[in-house]
DNA sequence: ATAGTGTATTAAGTGATATAATACACTTGT
DNA sequence: ACAAGTGTATTATATCACTTAATACACTAT
C-alpha cells in the first residue's frame, strides 16, 4: 500500500470500499480534525484524478457528497472551497462521531455484552492521543 | 419491515448489506448472545432458504461462512449444528467485540477525538442492558 | 483568447450478489 | 432396497453499484 500525498492531504486507497468513499472521507476527516485550513481550496477535481491515479467522474462524486454536507462551498470557474464557518465542521463533526457511538453501542448489544464490560474491552486497547 | 421467525431465530432482512451477510450475522449473534443451546441443529439449508424466500446459494453461502468459524459443524445426510465447544463461541465473541472496539477507537482517532472526549460521549447514550 | 475551473451526458466494462435449475453423495427411517 | 431429507457442486443468467472513458458545455481568471 502506497499513500499520496495531495496538498494537504494524504490518501491511501485500497479495494475495501468505493473508491469516492474514500477519497470523501479522507478529505472530510482531514476538515474535522483540523488539519487543513478552512477557507482554502482543494485540489481540481482533474489535478486530483490524475494523481490519485482516478477517473474525474469518481473524484466528482466525492466532492459533491462534501458539498451536500456543506464541508465545501463550489465557486463557478473558480474550485471547491473548503467551508469558512467552523460550526458547519462542528456539526459534522459531532455527526459522525455520533454515528460511531451508535455503531459501537449496537454492536455491542448484539453480542450481548453489557455496558461495563464494553467499558473495560475499551481500556484495554492502546490509544493514540 | 417484516421479521420472519424461523426456529430459535429471528430474522430482519433489508438491503443495506448482502444477503448472506445478514444470515449469518444474525446467527452468530444468536449463538453469541446464548439465544440458542449449543449443539442443536441448524434449520436445513432449503427450509431457511424457503422460509427466507432466498435462494438456497444465498444460505448456503451463510452456512458455510459459520462452518469456517467453527460455530457450526456439518454432518453429511444429517445436517449442520452448532458447536458444543463453549470455547470457540467464547473465542468467535471475544474476537467480535475486539473487532468493534477497535473499529470504534479508529473511527475516533480519524475525527481527532481524544479518548476522554469519547468516554464522554459513550456516557451520553441510551444503554439497554 | 486561452487555460483552468465545475458539471453533465452517454457508453462501456467489471465484479459482487443473487437467483435458477440440476445433479450428486450421504444418512436416516421405513 | 427405497424414499426422503441432508449438505454440496456446477453452470447459467440477471442485476446492480462502481468505475472508467470520451466528450461537451458554462463559467472565471489572466
Amino acid at each position: 500500500m502506497e499513500s499520496i500525498q495531495v496538498g494537504d492531504f494524504r490518501f491511501l486507497l485500497d479495494l475495501s470500499k468505493p473508491l469516492y468513499e474514500q477519497v470523501l472521507q479522507h478529505i472530510r476527516h482531514a476538515i474535522a480534525r483540523g488539519d487543513v485550513q478552512l477557507g482554502t481550496k482543494l485540489p481540481s477535481v482533474r489535478d486530483l484524478a490524475q494523481q490519485l491515479k482516478l477517473n474525474p467522474n469518481t473524484v466528482m462524486r466525492a466532492y459533491q457528497e462534501l458539498e451536500r454536507n456543506r464541508l465545501t462551498e463550489t465557486r463557478r470557474g473558480q474550485g471547491t472551497f473548503i467551508t469558512s464557518d467552523s460550526e458547519t465542521v462542528n456539526q459534522v463533526k459531532k455527526a459522525l462521531a455520533s454515528e460511531a457511538v451508535i455503531a459501537f453501542v449496537s454492536a455491542m448489544e448484539k453480542l450481548g455484552i453489557d455496558r461495563s464490560t464494553a467499558e473495560s474491552l475499551l481500556k484495554e486497547v492502546a490509544w493514540h492521543e
